[in-house]
DNA sequence: ATAGGGTTAG
């Protein structure tokens, strides 16, 4: 009666009745098979502190586990965290005299191995090595524990001596095992054996098998050895597919990886949540975050759960986009479905949370972003936090905070180890502020750490970060010693000839890029007409512009248009950059109209001007820029009732000017100036410099161009001196700093202003120190009172 | 025992 009732609260999956149960026969009765169908079944429902409790509570009553209750509780100590409680059975295990018997101590060796306590893991194989009594399952059980424990190579090289060694026939378990090693080894001629040994003993009949092999391929990037296996499974599950469409998304392939998620739908067969979620990442690594969530949506539609892959990949899609109302949607979602259900994975939850982040900040919410940031304890946060916040910052926020947090860190007590995401966000911050120093600090430690030979992109941000930090000659230098290149390498390469006026460079690196092989893109166009408007070489760029929808196949954007706009404007060309925007086949963003108003203030012409001001305002009426601009123009012209008149309409629509600011490294860090600044501890020192200067410079001939005056529209009080402007203030605490013959590197945020140009040119001359600018668009190389922008700036 | 995920550059 009673071993009916137990077995039929098993049955009912209710074993806390059976225990109670067996708990009143005791110890009369039931026998140790009892206990064991007892922990089996506990085991079974995943109830695992209740097979401890049933372990201990056997032992209490006077029965000995035996070799069939070992491997479950085994099974039990290797899926709980604690892994003291398995050290505990294994001294039981010896105690009772087990420790010859295969069965258990291939549990034990699983439960190590699931532990990550590899050694113990190995000891225990070999001592069953050892007694001659270890079996294909022993040999699979410590194949896994290397897998597990991450060690592939190990993993590999025990899998090569069971077979080649011992001559141990690997089961559909071992291949199912080692098969996925190759994969993420990109190990494939393994791979290949392994598949045709399956074929000749016939288990690639075996479902699971197959789709290893198919997995295996699709991981090597072989989608044709994947699709003809795939072809010729007999039995097909979703498994299989799910391998097909992720390993076309992975190697660019996504159009086919959509025609088979199709053909899928049409074939009616299930698709399940790993599906939809590759469906929907492949869609958010390509930017196309909309897509994502509409298939999102139909996801949910078809009544499939989403799991924490799936929220995590909408996420990066919604951050790809910036689609700050779907982010946040989703954020509900994800408190709902995840962080607030207790008793889930931690690391799930720190993956939603960096998600969040991530998306956050490039949604433009950079303080909600940080906020999150600082909600996470410091041991809580891995490699992956750090890097989302470090780039959130360089990319949408503040890049000197980028700087600061990166350094952070690298101080942590407890150390992360930056990589190479982190590397690239880091740089990306030094290219925005030209902090060539760190710059060239955050390089050394990519070269000491061997970042650079893995990793193309580190390589192309370090050729970035040069560029615009004023050292192309640097640029070049990691450009040459890559030993793979790609279409952002030669790009970057040729902004940076293009910014410091070096047009002829940039074009030759272009066709250098050509004969390697590498077609230009939309981007690549747009810094070819850059370097070419910076040079002054209309002509050419008239002549690349149009051929790139002929010979290259990308037809011009908005952005050539700008470009061209732009082009045709610092040569004065006028009119002829307005015909080219009437003729232009679509809308004139804010850029375009940008380019053609400060093209006008380079050649004055107030009609024009007040043209383009008036089509700028219409876009985009909180344009602090279009308003200076047009008030230089007025300005210029002595039109000073038009200039008050600009002035009154910013104070009414309380547009303000965003102020100048420039930088320089000076030897204890980086000081910076906004206009008539007086908080520098050297104040006194720079405003005298300055004094001096300007009164020398005035002597040789220098004048002051008053129309730059009214630069600063907003701040009378502080910004009417010519003298007070930041990258004049910037020089002099470069000149004070620096010593005699170094150069010395300002940059400043906004374009430079024209008398500063000036002035700097004419001191240039009587000061030793070449004088590398940066501005919002270029660079100028001063020295002795010539400019290597030649006037096109 | 097999399949899916976050951070990067011109």
């Amino acid at each position: 009666m009673a071993t009916y009732l137990i077995g039929t609260y098993i049955a009912c999956e209710a074993p806390v009745h059976a225990i109670k149960v067996l708990e009143r026969l005791v110890p009369s009765q039931p026998t140790v098979y009892w206990w064991n169908v007892l922990i089996r079944h506990a085991v079974r429902l995943r109830f695992l502190e209740d097979v401890l409790v049933l372990y201990r509570k056997m032992q209490r009553f006077g029965w000995k586990p035996d070799h069939y209750t070992f491997p479950f509780v085994f099974k039990a100590c290797g899926d709980l965290p604690s892994f003291r409680r398995g050290a505990s059975v294994h001294a039981a295990v010896c105690a009772n005299g087990f420790e010859s018997n295969v069965f258990v101590c291939n549990a034990m060796v699983a439960m190590y191995g699931r532990c990550g306590m590899l050694d113990d893991a190995r000891q225990v194989f070999d001592e069953l090595c050892v007694r001659g009594i270890g079996d294909v399952v022993s040999w699979n059980s410590i194949v896994a524990a290397y897998v597990q424990g991450g060690n592939k190579k190990n993993a590999l090289k025990m899998f090569t001596r069971m077979v080649d060694d011992h001559r141990i026939c690997p089961d559909v378990v071992s291949i199912v095992n080692i098969l996925p090693v190759c994969a993420s080894l990109s190990a494939w001629l393994q791979g290949k054996e392994i598949h045709g040994f399956a074929v000749r003993n016939g288990l690639v009949e075996d479902v699971f098998v197959g789709n290893a092999v198919v997995d295996m391929y699709a991981k090597c990037g072989m989608m044709d050895e994947a699709n003809k296996v795939f072809e010729r499974m007999m039995v097909k599950d979703v498994v299989s597919w799910n391998a097909m469409v992720t390993g076309y998304s992975q190697i660019g392939r996504f159009e086919d990886a959509l025609a088979l998620f199709e053909k899928m739908r049409e074939e009616k067969i299930e698709l399940n949540v790993v599906t939809w979620s590759a469906v929907i990442a492949g869609y958010a690594q390509r930017d196309h975050g909309y897509e994502a969530l509409d298939v999102f949506r139909q996801m949910q539609v078809c009544g499939s759960e989403p799991n924490v892959v799936t929220l995590v990949s909408l996420l990066s899609g919604c951050a790809s986009v910036g689609t700050l109302l779907h982010g946040k949607e989703t954020h509900s979602y994800a408190i709902k479905r995840i962080l607030d259900v207790d008793g889930n994975d931690p690391g799930d939850d720190l993956m939603i949370i960096n998600g969040l982040i991530d998306m956050y900040a490039k949604c433009k919410s950079v303080k909600v972003a940080q906020m999150m940031f600082d909600s996470i304890a410091t041991k809580e946060k891995n490699v992956v936090t750090w890097t989302v916040m470090i780039g959130g910052y360089a990319q949408h926020g503040e890049a000197n905070d980028a700087l600061e947090l990166f350094s952070k860190m690298l101080g942590q007590e407890i150390f992360i180890k930056p990589n190479a995401f982190t590397i690239a966000c880091a740089l990306m911050a030094c290219s925005r502020l030209a902090a060539l120093r760190l710059g060239k600090q955050i390089h050394c430690y990519v070269l000491r750490n061997q970042y650079e030979s893995m990793v193309v992109f580190v390589a192309n941000c370090l050729i970035d970060m040069y560029s615009k930090s004023g050292d192309v000659d640097a640029a070049q230098v990691v450009f040459d010693n890559m030993k793979q290149r790609n279409a952002v390498s030669w790009t970057s390469l040729m902004t940076g000839y293009g910014m410091h006026g070096c047009g002829e460079d940039a074009l030759r690196v272009f066709d250098e890029m050509r004969r390697a092989g590498w077609m230009p893109d939309g981007v690549t166009f747009v810094v070819v007409l850059y370097a070419c408007s910076h040079t002054g070489m209309v002509e050419q760029g008239m002549k690349y512009f149009n051929s790139m929808s002929d010979e290259y196949g990308v037809v011009p954007g908005v952005e050539h248009y700008a470009c061209m706009v732009d082009l045709l404007g610092r040569a004065g060309r006028l009119d002829e950059a307005l015909k080219l925007i009437e003729g232009m086949p679509m809308e004139p963003t804010p850029i375009v109209w940008v380019a053609l108003l400060s093209a006008c203030r380079l050649h004055p012409n107030i009609e024009l001007g007040e043209h383009a001001a008036n089509r700028l305002l219409e876009l985009e009426s909180e344009n602090d820029g279009s308003y200076t601009l047009l008030s230089n123009i007025y300005a210029n012209a002595r039109r000073w009732k038009d200039v008050a008149r600009i002035r009154s309409l910013m104070r009414h629509t309380r547009i303000k000017k965003r102020p100048g600011c420039s930088w320089v490294e000076g030897k204890k860090g980086t000081a910076a100036f906004f206009v008539g600044d007086r908080s520098h501890p050297l104040s006194q020192e720079i405003y005298k410099i300055l004094g001096d200067l300007i009164l020398r410079i005035k002597a040789m001939g220098y004048v002051p161009e008053t129309s730059f005056a009214l630069h600063d529209v907003d701040d009378e009080e502080k910004g009417d001196l010519l003298f007070e402007h930041s990258e004049k203030l910037a020089l002099a605490y470069g000149i004070l700093t620096s010593p005699a013959g170094a150069p010395i590197r300002i940059t400043k945020n906004l374009r430079v202003c024209g008398d500063c140009h000036t002035a700097i040119c004419y001191i240039s001359t009587i000061i030793d120190h070449e004088i590398i600018l940066r501005d919002s668009s270029r660079f100028h190389h001063i020295k002795k009172g010539s400019c290597s922008c030649k006037g096109y700036w």
